[in-house]
DNA sequence: CGGAATCCATGACAGATGTCATGGCGTGGT
DNA sequence: ACCACGCCATGACATCTGTCATGGATTCCG
């Protein structure tokens, strides 16, 4: 038996999961969360041999909880899954000790596959992306880039951003501009969509 | 019997919910598709009591083939899914024909309930979204202002908007100007955001 | 019809934005 | 030690953006 810990902020999603990994007779769901901070504390206690984290959640990122899971119980193989398959988070998610990655495009029986083969101590990813994993590469934004841009996400003003990161207005241009000049864009907002889709925030 | 209708684009999520579905002994999905526009050919084919659709599809847009179904088989139910519970898809379903209108977050059993109910000619709604959508109103933009604001959202220049929509550079920011007035925003990007999340676009 | 209201369209102007040149600081190689 | 390199920080300047005042077109009443 293959004990299961489920953990997606999508109630729907997640009690659909639960049914579907619930009719393989070789796997059990043993605890279900719905938001990232409280993956550690049911993976203590009920002590799966798989974590199915999405990456979307409130609370606590499913990287992060990632990270928290594999130092605190090693045994127990992590697979994030997510709804965006976005290049960045694959790397982020193998650092984070994860050993699979799925994105939900996939068809239904690689996710049930995926169980089996971390289970088997296996790695699990996505051929397609990984491919263009390597082809983007790492990020070309430097922290203080992908800081400001971060903060520029939902849409405030150069001295807003300048308030929030205790800088300059001058400074806070000049990442921009940067970030504007390394993603291809001509638009701080373009660059904010394109940094989004490649995960590099 | 209730023979269901699956489209999502999402594989994994599909399956997942077909299973659960599949579990219920008076419910039998008869159809899956992962597009807008294979929605109408395969409920010719199957004709379904009931069709599950989701709102963000590759193709034709959920809604829009809510409103192509509803047309050619009258019969068949529809319920909207949908990840975002944004207000202004409530009333957009509603308008396409809709009986139901489901969000992602909702525990597993509303979604059997809302297949069943539909199917008994009632109307599914989430009471919290029902609210809010009220609370909310119709969306304040004007048809131009949605136009411009829409394109808006990959991040161009005023100069490629205005190239884009055949008008003048002054028009094109007077109709920003608008909408970021009727937003409450400070910047295009705000705007973009708040029209978003309301379902405004 | 007259008037009010609404939307669309446009140009002028102040203010915000993006680009550039400059300099300080830490790291790593020679 | 010295230099080269990359990142961070800043101010000046041209350009773009958002606001405002204005006018034309359409619709909806009394």
């Amino acid at each position: 038996m293959i004990r299961v810990l489920l953990a997606d902020d999508q109630a729907l999603v997640r009690g659909a999961f639960a049914a579907m990994l619930g009719l393989e007779p070789d796997i059990e769901v043993v605890a279900q969360v719905s938001a990232g901070d409280e993956v550690l504390a049911a993976a203590r206690r009920t002590t799966p041999d798989v974590a199915l984290l999405d990456v979307q959640m409130p609370g606590l990122d499913g990287l992060s909880a990632a990270v928290q899971l594999h130092a605190a119980l090693p045994s127990c193989r992590v697979i994030v899954c997510t709804t965006f398959g976005r290049p960045g988070y694959l790397a982020r998610a193998m650092a984070a000790g994860a050993v699979g990655f799925v994105v939900k495009d996939a068809p239904p029986e690689h996710l049930v596959d995926a169980v089996r083969r971390a289970h088997a101590g296996l790695r699990v990813v996505d051929p397609v992306l990984a491919a263009e994993s390597l082809a983007h590469g790492r990020s070309p934004l430097t922290d203080r880039e992908r800081d400001v841009l971060s903060c520029a996400r939902d849409g405030g003003t150069v001295a807003d951003l300048a308030k929030a990161l205790h800088l300059s207005e001058g400074t806070v241009r000049n990442h921009l501009s940067a970030a504007i000049g390394k993603t291809g864009a001509r638009t701080r907002a373009e660059a904010v969509r394109v940094a989004e889709d490649n995960g590099w925030l």
